[in-house]
DNA sequence: TGAAATAGTACCAAAACAGTACTATATTAT
DNA sequence: ATAATATAGTACTGTTTTGGTACTATTTCA
């Protein structure tokens, strides 16, 4: 339905949490913090986890950091984790799957925006995402938002 | 999943055959042509149909033809018919509902990406589609595309 | 009047999504 | 030591969406 999923959408939002701060950071607080569902952004995090986006401390006072810089985590790593690789139609990894390729209208531009939109993720990383969304002021950020343009 | 749903695929498909033919062309003729599901073409040109981007003509040797020229009709226009209106993030549209709207960090950012994918989708015309995705070659229509870019 | 087409729904199975639960293990504070 | 608090890993479940089918009615033409 050309729409993110929740899990990335609080993907998200937990990454930035953990991008601004030091110490560890644990799945109660945060779920507590943006009142999302715990046992779910505890399955995130094992998941960002897994992925290597974040590193986890195990035990009291555990919880998770990342694991790189938030200018090295970009949201298509992120995307890659919860919604699985980014494909907007099938053709666009895979060729063979095209079943109409005799003459398959669709291919040209749609592969074209796959790409356009795959470039968009890669670009925003987890740090502009911070420094664009600041908190609590609807307007902070929006200075300078307007030099993140697609391709 | 970020994923063009099948329906809006053949939806894509529909259109640019009729876009290329002049006599009205029946559910059958199409589904034979692209050896796709008789009874989707058919859902789905009926809805095409409701939605006033094709117009229908009953009886025998009926079918359908494009009810407006296709520079007229965008991507967005069929995306909407076949997918529902397009939403990347639920807050993109309706911003009461964003739940962690006291802290949100993903607002800003993904409301920009929805913003230039609608965009990119509103610019993309069913003539271009056509125009771009000549057939059988796949180099042919290439030589221009570069001009459609995101935003 | 019958064949071929659309119109309008209603239906269904399979997959994906959103969320929960459970068991095991690690670490720390007391 | 041991209880408390974390993560690790995985399995499960109800709901929604997707992909596709089916059926009845109506229109038009030969």
């Amino acid at each position: 339905m050309l729409k993110l999923s929740k899990k990335t959408d609080y993907a998200i939002i937990l990454l930035c949490h953990l991008g601004d701060v030091d110490a560890p950071v644990s799945a109660q607080e945060i779920a507590g913090n943006y009142q999302l569902p715990q046992p779910m952004v505890a399955n995130i995090l094992k998941q960002l986890g897994a992925a290597g986006l974040i590193q986890s401390v195990r035990g009291q006072n555990g919880g998770y950091v990342l694991a790189r810089n938030a200018e090295s985590i970009s949201l298509s790593d992120i995307i890659s984790v919860t919604d699985n690789p980014f494909n907007l139609v099938e053709c666009a990894h895979d060729e063979e799957l095209c079943k109409v390729h005799q003459c398959c209208p669709t291919r040209q531009p749609l592969v074209e925006l796959h790409r356009s939109i795959q470039r968009f993720m890669e670009d925003m990383t987890l740090s502009t995402i911070i420094s664009e969304s600041y908190f609590e002021n609807p307007d902070a950020g929006r200075t300078h938002h307007e030099t993140t343009h697609l391709s």
